[in-house]
RNA sequence: GCGGCAUUGGCGUAAUUGGUAGCCGCGCCAGACUUAGGAUCUGGUGACGAUAGUCGUGUAGGUUCGAGUCCUAUAUGCCGCACCA
C-alpha cells in the first residue's frame, strides 16, 4: 500500500474542521495550558519554509501536553496593524485593508496546510474594530492613571488630583516627565487647561514634546527599538532627531518591575541578559554642582562618585536646559555656532563620527569637595537624555573625558595609586585611592560606597539609580493603525467616553503618509468629535461649541501586539478586554514561542503592558509569559552555476564547481544564482536550466568529470554528465532564488514530511540554513512507518517489542518536555527500524505507537491510529488519545538476542564501599544477581568501577 | 569597550546533563534487485594502522577514579548593548 499522504493529509484536515476537534472551551475540569506564537504580520510576500519553525514546536508541545490530559489553549491570529503592512499596500497601490485581508487569508490557507491544531473559533485581528476597540481602551486607562513611585503601581489619576487639592505636590512621589512645584492653593486657583497641562506631566500615557526619532522617508516618528545605527529598521531610511509633541507611554516608570520580574520566568539567559541592557539600570549619585559667582547650582549623575576629587570640568548635553544660564556674554557667539552646528548633524553622522569636540561656556562651576573653580564645556558626547544631561569630567578614569581633555588641554589628576594616565584613562574600577582627602588609601569599591554616604549626609548629593530605558513614543503619523479616542479641546486632549468605543478608523480620500509630518487621518472628512451627541461627526461642524478635533495621529504596530494574549482567552467579549473568569482560568501564557528580534520592542512593551493591567486588576500575573523560547531563522541554501568569462569565453560555458578552483579557470568565472528547485543534491537539472530563462538556452557545460557535450556528444551516461552547482548560505530572498514554499513541500512530500523534517533540521533554537537534501532520509522514514501497519495482527505484542516501544515513549516524552523535538526523529527511526526487524505484527504495539507519534505527524498518526482499531469513529480523534507511559519493567526484560543496550552498551548502579579494591568490586559486581542476569552469560569486556558510585560494563 | 551564546566526522547533528564520543539523517563506498534509475533493499563509513591497537570533541592548562560536559586562560564565529558618565 503506497503511503498516499495527499489523501490522508486532506482526509484528516477536513474531519478537523467538520468535528470541530481544536475548538477549546474556558470551562473544563481539565487544567488549562496556553501555548502562544507570536502572530505573523501578514506581508504581501506569504509565508516560507522558515516561518513555520515555531509554529511546528508549539503545535507539537500543544498536542503532547493535550494528549496528557490539559485543556491547551492554542490560537493563531494576525498583526494587521502598522508599517509593514501599510508599505506593502503602498507598493502595490491598493488599500491596506484589502491587501491585508488578501495577505490573510493566503496565510491562512498555506497554514492550514500543515495540519496546526489552532483553534480557530478565536482568531483576533488588530485591525479588526472589535479588538482595537480593547486596544484604545488601554490607552484610555493608561491616560486617567499615573505612576506612584512609593506603591511602584499605577493609580487612578483621580487619587493625584485629591493629593493635589490637599497638598499640592508636596509629598509626591510618582513618575513624572519634569519635576514640577505646586502648592494646594496654586492647584486650586488653576484654570481647566492648566490643570489639564500639570496632570499631562503625570499620566502614564501622556502628550509631551519630545526628542523623537523622525523618519522623513516612512513620513512617521519611530520608537527607540526601531531605530538602529540611524537607520530605520524598517527600510534602512535615514532618522533625524526632531522635537515634535507626541503621545508617550511612561515605560521607564516600571523600569524596576521589568528588569525584578526577569527572575521570575522562564526565558533564555541571553534574552534577558537583552532586556537588561535595554533597561540599564545603573546605581549612581547625583551631586549637586554650584556655579561660581552665581546662586545657581545643577545636578549631575555618575556612578563613580569615588572620583569627585579628580573632578577638572564640567561637560553639558548641547541640548540641556542649563546651556543658556551658563553661558557668558563672551562665548555667546563661540556657543550658538556649536550649537548650530550640532542640530545639524544627524543621529547617523553623530554616531560614526566620533572626533572630540566641544565649546567652553566661559562659566565655572564649584567641585563640592576640593572648592576648586573647574571650567564648563559643551560637547554632544553628553547625552541629554540620559541622566541630568551633565556630568561631572574625571578625565584620569574615564576615557571619553580623557580625550576631551586631552584635546582641551586640561589637568588630569589620577586618583588611584600605580595608574599610569600619561597615555590612556584608568577605567577600571579597582586599586587603591590617592589624591582623594577623606577616600585616601580605600579600595575603589568601599570609596564608593563610603563617597556615597558622605555626599548624602552632606546634603551635596544623594544616591540615585538611573535607567536608560526611555518611555515608548506611541504616535504614528500613519494611516494604518489603531486611532487615538482623543478630541481636543483648548488644545488639550479629552478621552472620548468608553461607552463609544470603538473609534472606527475612518474612511480617507488618500492614506499615503507625508513628509511634512501631517498625519493622513487630516485627510478625512468624517472626523470631528460631537461631545454632546457623543458621536464623530463632519468635521466641517467644528466651529459649532461642541464639536472638536479629533487626534490625527495613529498608534504605533506594538499597540495591537501588547494585550493579544488576554484577548485570546475571550476573544468573543464585548463587554471586556477579557472576562474576569477567563483570565482566572488561562492566567498567563504557559509556553511563547517566537523570535528573539522582538527582544527589546513587543516583549519589553508586552510585560510593560501586562504590569500596568495587572494594577488595574484586569491582568492576574505580573508576568505576561512564564516560559519564552526563541526560534531560530532558518536560512536560505542559495545555489550557483559558475559563468566562463576568461579568454574566448563566449559568456555561455558553465564550469562545474569542482573545478573552478583548476588553473585553467580560476579567476575566470562568475557566480550566478540559479533557482534552488533547478538543482538536486547540488546536481544541476541542466535541461530546466536551459529553459529557466533565455540567457541560458543554449548554455554548455564543463561536467563534472572535466568533459563537455562536444568531447563526448552521443556517450554521456547521467552520470558522466553531471553538473555540480555550488552553494552558500544566505537570507532567503526572491532575488537568490532561494525561498523555498512551504506549499511547495507539502505537495511533493506531504505536511508530515515537512513537519518531521523542520524538527529534525537541529535544535530549535539555533539559526539553520534550509537544506532539503535531507528531506528523502524523513519521508522514506514515514513510509517504511506507514508500510508496517499492512500486516496487523491482533498477536500478543512481544516482550522485544515493548521494550522497543517503551524506549521510544520514554525518550520522546523527556524529549518533548525539553523541547528537543530534533532528537526524537532519530527516535522514531529506531524504534521503526528495531519493529520491522522483529517483523512485528501487534496491533497493540502499533496503536500505541500511532498515539506517541501523533504531536509530529498528526495526519499519518490519525490515519494508522483507526487503522489498529477500525469500530473508532471518525471523529474519534487520535488528539485526545492519553499519552502512553512508559514502564520501566518493560525497559529491564532481556534476551539473549536483544540485551538491554544504550548505544551498545549496559549501565547501571551498584553501592560499593569507597575504598573497595577493584578486584573486589568486580568481583560483587560479576556474584550480583542483577549483573548476571544482565549480562546473560557472557563475558564482560571491560568492567569499570568508581568505587561507592558506578558500574560500567561493556559487552 | 561591556555582556550573552557557540566551537564535536565530508555535512546537519547526538551523547538523558560528570560515566566507554560520534545515535539518526545526508553524502560517500560496496553489494542485491533491475532494460534503466535521481527508485527500493542490505552492509560499511572519525583519523592512523594489515591486525592488535593508538589517537581523537577549536587551543593550553586545571579539578576528578573518570571531562564534549565543570573551572581558568586563549583563539575564532554569531548575537545584544554602546560617547549611558
Amino acid at each position: 500500500m503506497e503511503y498516499n499522504f495527499r489523501q490522508i493529509e486532506q482526509r484528516w484536515q477536513k474531519v478537523w474542521a467538520d468535528n470541530g476537534t481544536y475548538r477549546v472551551s474556558n470551562h473544563s475540569d481539565k487544567r488549562p495550558f496556553y501555548v502562544l506564537d507570536m502572530f505573523p504580520y501578514p506581508s504581501g510576500a506569504g509565508l516560507h519554509v522558515g516561518h513555520p519553525l515555531g509554529y511546528i514546536a508549539s503545535d507539537i508541545y500543544s498536542r503532547y501536553k493535550r494528549q496528557c490530559g490539559f485543556n491547551v489553549l492554542h490560537p493563531m491570529g494576525f498583526d494587521a496593524y502598522g508599517l509593514p503592512a501599510e508599505q506593502y499596500a503602498i507598493q502595490t497601490g491598493q488599500h491596506p485593508e484589502k491587501t491585508t485581508e488578501q495577505n490573510i487569508k493566503r496565510y491562512k490557507e498555506q497554514l492550514g496546510k500543515i495540519g496546526f491544531c489552532y483553534d480557530w473559533d478565536r482568531e483576533v485581528r488588530t485591525c479588526d474594530p472589535r479588538f482595537y476597540h480593547w486596544t484604545q481602551w488601554a490607552f484610555e486607562k493608561m491616560f486617567d492613571s499615573y505612576f506612584c513611585n512609593q506603591t511602584q503601581k499605577a493609580h487612578p489619576i483621580s487619587e493625584l488630583i485629591a493629593h493635589l487639592e490637599q497638598h499640592g505636590t508636596d509629598g509626591l512621589d510618582v513618575a513624572q516627565t519634569e519635576p514640577l512645584s505646586l502648592t494646594a492653593d496654586e492647584w486650586n486657583a488653576m484654570s481647566e487647561t492648566q490643570k489639564q497641562q500639570v496632570l499631562m506631566n503625570y499620566r502614564i500615557a501622556y502628550l509631551a514634546d519630545t526628542k523623537v526619532n523622525w523618519c522623513e522617508q516612512l513620513g512617521t516618528v519611530l520608537a527607540n527599538d526601531e531605530v538602529s545605527e540611524g537607520l530605520s529598521v524598517r527600510g534602512g531610511y535615514p532618522v533625524e532627531q526632531r522635537v515634535m509633541r507626541q503621545w508617550s507611554l511612561r515605560v521607564s516608570a516600571y523600569a524596576q518591575r521589568l528588569l525584578d520580574g526577569l527572575n521570575d520566568i522562564d526565558w533564555s539567559d541571553s534574552l534577558k541578559e537583552t532586556q537588561r541592557n535595554w533597561i540599564g539600570r545603573s546605581e549612581g549619585a547625583e551631586m549637586q554642582f554650584r556655579l561660581a559667582g552665581k546662586d545657581l547650582s545643577f545636578t549631575i549623575f555618575t556612578t563613580r562618585a569615588d572620583t569627585v576629587y579628580g573632578v577638572t570640568f564640567m561637560v553639558l548635553a548641547p541640548e540641556s536646559e542649563y546651556v543658556s544660564q551658563v553661558v557668558t556674554a563672551e562665548q555667546r557667539e563661540a556657543v550658538d555656532e556649536y550649537l548650530r552646528w550640532v542640530r545639524r548633524r544627524t543621529e547617523r553622522e553623530r554616531i560614526s563620527d566620533r572626533r572630540v569636540t566641544g565649546v567652553f561656556t566661559g562659566s565655572y562651576a564649584i567641585n563640592p569637595l576640593t572648592e576648586k573653580e573647574i571650567p564648563i564645556y559643551i560637547s554632544d558626547y553628553v547625552l541629554a537624555g540620559y541622566g541630568t544631561g551633565a556630568i561631572m569630567a574625571v578625565p584620569a578614569h574615564d576615557s571619553r573625558d580623557y580625550a576631551f581633555a586631552k584635546h582641551f588641554g586640561l589637568p588630569i589628576i589620577p586618583l588611584i595609586e600605580g595608574a599610569d594616565v600619561s597615555e590612556q584613562s584608568f577605567d577600571a574600577k579597582e586599586g587603591v585611592m590617592m589624591n582623594s582627602g577623606l577616600l585616601n588609601g580605600m579600595q575603589v569599591k568601599d570609596a564608593i560606597a563610603a563617597m556615597k554616604q558622605h555626599i548624602a549626609k552632606t546634603g551635596i548629593g544623594r544616591v540615585k539609580v538611573n535607567y536608560r530605558l526611555r518611555d515608548a513614543i506611541y504616535s504614528r503619523q500613519r494611516y494604518w493603525g489603531e486611532p487615538f479616542p482623543v478630541y481636543y479641546k483648548d488644545g488639550m486632549p479629552y478621552l472620548i467616553p468608553e461607552s463609544c468605543l470603538p473609534l472606527r478608523l475612518p474612511e480617507v480620500s488618500d492614506f499615503k503618509p507625508t513628509t511634512t509630518g501631517q498625519p493622513p487621518l487630516g485627510n478625512a472628512q468624517l472626523w470631528a468629535w460631537d461631545e454632546k451627541n457623543l458621536r464623530v461627526v463632519d468635521k466641517a461642524k467644528i466651529d459649532d461649541k461642541q464639536v472638536f478635533p479629533l487626534e490625527l495621529c495613529t498608534m504605533p504596530g506594538f499597540a495591537g501586539s501588547s494585550a493579544y494574549y488576554l484577548r485570546y482567552m475571550d476573544p468573543h467579549n464585548d463587554n471586556a478586554l477579557v472576562g474576569k473568569d477567563a483570565v482566572d482560568y488561562w492566567r498567563q501564557v504557559d509556553l511563547y514561542l517566537g523570535g528573539s528580534e522582538h527582544a527589546t520592542g513587543h516583549l519589553i512593551y508586552s510585560r510593560f503592558w501586562n504590569k500596568f493591567l495587572c494594577d488595574i486588576g484586569v491582568a492576574r500575573e505580573q508576568e505576561p509569559f512564564r516560559k519564552l523560547i526563541n526560534q531560530g531563522m532558518i536560512q536560505g541554501r542559495s545555489s550557483f552555476v559558475y559563468r566562463y568569462i576568461g579568454e574566448g569565453a563566449t559568456g555561455n560555458l558553465y564550469i562545474s564547481y569542482n573545478l573552478i578552483d583548476n588553473p585553467e579557470y580560476k579567476g575566470k568565472i562568475q557566480p550566478i544564482h540559479v533557482a534552488i528547485n533547478l538543482v538536486k543534491n547540488d546536481i544541476l537539472d541542466i535541461d530546466a536550466f536551459r529553459h529557466w530563462m533565455p540567457e541560458f538556452k543554449d548554455a554548455e557545460f564543463v561536467y563534472a568529470d572535466g568533459t563537455t557535450d562536444i568531447d563526448n556528444p552521443y556517450l554521456g551516461t547521467p552520470t558522466e554528465k553531471q553538473y555540480i552547482c555550488g552553494s552558500a548560505v544566505e537570507k532567503m530572498s526572491k532575488t537568490y532564488f532561494n525561498v523555498v514554499n512551504p506549499d511547495d513541500i507539502v505537495e511533493s512530500y506531504g505536511a508530515d514530511t515537512l513537519r518531521l523534517y523542520e524538527m529534525f533540521l537541529g535544535p530549535l533554537e539555533i539559526s539553520k540554513p534550509w537544506d532539503v537534501n535531507g528531506i528523502d532520509g524523513v519521508h522514506r522514514f514515514l513510509k517504511k512507518l506507514w508500510s508496517m501497519y499492512e500486516n496487523m495482527t491482533d498477536s500478543e505484542p512481544t516482550a522485544d517489542e515493548l521494550r522497543s516501544l517503551h524506549k521510544l515513549i520514554k525518550k520522546v516524552t523527556w524529549d518533548i518536555e525539553h523541547f528537543s523535538f530534533n532528537t526524537s526523529i532519530p527516535a522514531f527511526m529506531i524504534c521503526q527500524s528495531e519493529l520491522q526487524q522483529l517483523g512485528c505484527t501487534s496491533k497493540q504495539v502499533l496503536d500505541t505507537l500511532a498515539v506517541v507519534l501523533a504531536p509530529f505527524a498528526p495526519h499519518l498518526a490519525e490515519q494508522m491510529w483507526h487503522l489498529t482499531r477500525t469500530e473508532r469513529a471518525e471523529s474519534e480523534s487520535v488528539c485526545d488519545a492519553k499519552w502512553p507511559e512508559w514502564n520501566e519493567k518493560y525497559l529491564e526484560l532481556t534476551t539473549q538476542k536483544y540485551p538491554v543496550q544504550f548505544n551498545g552498551k549496559v549501565r547501571f548502579t551498584i553501592e560499593v564501599a569507597k575504598d573497595t579494591p577493584r578486584e573486589e568490586v568486580e568481583r560483587i559486581v560479576m556474584a550480583d544477581e542483577q549483573t548476571v542476569r544482565y549480562l546473560n552469560g557472557a563475558t564482560a569486556k571491560k568492567v569499570i568501577v568508581v568505587p561507592g558510585r558506578i558500574v560500567n560494563i561493556v559487552m
